[in-house]
DNA sequence: GCGAAATGCTTGACTCGTCAACTATCGACA
DNA sequence: TGTCGATAGTTGACGAGTCAAGCATTTCGC
């Protein structure tokens, strides 16, 4: 009954809402939990801003109240880069690497459940054709600022 | 790399991206291009608050707010129900129903657009990968419900 | 037919996504 | 060295999702 896109989105979000809510329990949100995991991937080194909203989806200007209220809760610390002063530098904290050891368990759990209806081939299945989209929608865009640069 | 439900996520955020593009340039979101849908289909009889709420994805809250700005400009009407005075029904008015027809065939295209990397029959495969994920999904969802109640 | 529970909706507070505009810094080049 | 353009990030403003609380109105049990 509905489109493929329409079936995509009420997909998506039904699986969010049931990883959300493992992770809302633990006091933090979605998002939240996607840049501490982000961070954690860095590693010592940590990131610069930017660099973590382009591993998001997000556009650039949400990741800084999103770091803000994580440095609040003293999940991730922040400072200049000596080298580049334009650059902020951020690291997960230790409360942060605690608080992602505690749900990498259940997160894992709640994504299993979620898609416990396919089989592993179907699973597959799914992420090969979710894979292609994404590559032929990327295409898509890439040919699309190709096209307004060029007008610009 | 990824698991399937962030490439879920993912793939999802990105078509919504590409069609609400086509959307906000007619000067209104996706979430009130998708309540005028809804209201166009349920025709002059129009329809109550929650009733659309449960259409769409959305928590009860944030469908009053929604309506509100769609009534601002117009492309709503709201009237408090004469034989039940607790609902509001909410019907599209002629001004909606342009918008809306002006735009059905650009969202189409760009649905089209956006899934062109899948050829019919990987469409149809990843419907059926989709449907048959949300049917488990609220099987699982319903027998919490069951649980949470029991409990109380 | 009256009080209590259920229903339908709204409001407040907070998080997040996004656009436009702004600040600070860096780099290149004259 | 001083200026100009790019880069990194921040801020303001608004739409939206979500929880908890609240206000009518209706319905049910007695």
């Amino acid at each position: 009954m509905d489109t493929p896109a329409v079936a995509l989105m009420r997909t998506s979000d039904l699986i969010r809402r049931a990883v959300a809510v493992v992770i809302d329990a633990q006091g933090i949100t979605l998002q939240q939990y996607n840049v501490l995991r982000i961070l954690r991937g860095a590693g010592a080194d940590g990131l610069p801003t930017l660099e973590i909203a382009e591993r998001m989806i997000e556009q650039t200007p949400g990741i800084t109240r999103l770091l803000d209220r994580l440095e609040a809760k003293k999940l991730v610390r922040r400072e200049r880069c000596p080298t580049d002063r334009r650059q902020v530098t951020c690291r997960i904290s230790g409360d942060g690497l605690k608080l992602l050891a505690g749900l990498d368990g259940p997160v894992a759990e709640a994504e299993r459940v979620a898609l416990s209806g396919l089989t592993p081939h179907q699973l597959e299945q799914l992420i090969a054709l979710l894979d292609r989209t994404r590559n032929s929608l990327h295409a898509a865009l890439a040919r699309r600022v190709e096209i307004t640069q060029e007008a610009s």
